[in-house]
DNA sequence: TGCTATTTATGATTGAACTCATAAAAGATG
DNA sequence: CATCTTTTATGAGTTCAATCATAAATAGCA
């Protein structure tokens, strides 16, 4: 999931009263590694998180972006499992944690952020499952596309107006599970099918 | 995610108690269809539900496979969008079905029904990140592999037994995103290198 | 305003999984 | 138990994205 900047998914004010801390990371800084036990709530304040693996051979694959208002890492939180993947900061970012005892009471006690947190881990379910189909049955032009119309999904949900997409080639490539030139080729071939623009080397659609 | 059988989600007592209807589905039924809106709650009281989607080619990718105790459907229904996937039925299969408003009451009046969602969801999130970087950066054996782990893992969290794979080899095709003779060659190539066995044609690690 | 790093670009080659074809073995069914 | 279907198996050929190499354009920074 690529968040867009919310509403937050857990008020300050609710926040602040079960004693959540304020950390700063400073970019490329890492939070969390894949495989370590996680014992934090984490959501983001301001700044750009992302959560990661990488293959055998050193190859990224992005899970998702993280901004403003959204939390990250609660899966293993909630289920008792170790981290899926990385945590790092993309640039300077500003995060509330909580601790795990807390965040549960919290949830416990206040029914419509429990059900928020059901609908925000819902939505990344449905992203997932989408990237999921498409990875594995789609070719490189078909997944790139389905990427940008879920990112301009996202930020609006009328579909006549041109969205510019703010990922570099090598960020499409490490969310859809390819290759910076496949993705530089493929995107060259949608514009020239009008599948989309190229205007200052960003993309829009 | 392929779930075990599990303990119900929801009891069926609350079931019940909010009027779920019992559902009967034959072999081969399909329940619902990709971008059709969602209204309902579903929960297996018997038998085996797929969610999977088709490419352009016709090609099937398994989203999961949801056994008794188990729901499935409910990220549509918590965040008001088309269903990604279809569902259809894998044998006969039993099911309840709570009306979407019935459904959202008992998430807001019952704390611990709610968190049993967010941990059920949060668990199928996580498989979902499992498998995305896998298929993206993964090659097949390593891919096979994993989802047998995963799938052991869900039995018992002991390593030191034999597992029995379940899923036939174009079922394991179909959730890693390979193609049958693909999985075929590869399963025999682990067996080479003793990283499975191979008994009466079934798969046991 | 240089200098360095990042991003985009493009051609040539390769390799691994897909495709296609064919068949044996096992399972299901009347 | 004979027939039909499904599953597993295997070889040969093809294809398309990955790989490798190289470079231009832009952005970031001191």
């Amino acid at each position: 999931m690529i968040s867009k900047d919310r509403k937050n998914l857990i008020s300050e004010v609710l926040l602040e009263s079960v004693n959540a801390k304020k950390i700063h990371l400073s970019k490329g800084e890492i939070l969390f590694r894949e495989g370590q036990t996680s014992n934090f709530y984490y959501q983001v304040i301001s700044g750009e998180i992302k959560m990661n693996n990488f293959n055998d051979e050193g190859k990224e694959f992005i899970q998702g972006i993280f901004t403003a208002g959204s939390s990250f890492g609660e899966p293993p939180l909630l289920c008792d499992l170790t981290y899926p993947a990385n945590a790092e900061a993309m640039t300077d970012a500003e995060l509330y944690t909580v601790e795990k005892k807390a965040f549960f009471k919290l949830l416990l006690e206040n029914p419509e952020v429990n059900l928020s947190i059901s609908q925000y881990l819902a939505e990344r379910l449905y992203y997932k499952s989408m990237m999921a189909t498409e990875i594995s049955t789609q070719e490189p032009e078909h997944r790139i596309l389905k990427l940008i119309d879920y990112l301009k999904s996202q930020v609006s949900h009328s579909t006549d107006h041109k969205y510019r997409v703010e990922l570099t080639r090598q960020q499409i490539a490490d969310l859809t599970g390819l290759r910076v030139e496949t993705v530089i080729r493929a995107v060259k071939s949608l514009e020239r099918k009008n599948e989309l623009q190229i205007e200052d080397r960003k993309i829009f659609r």
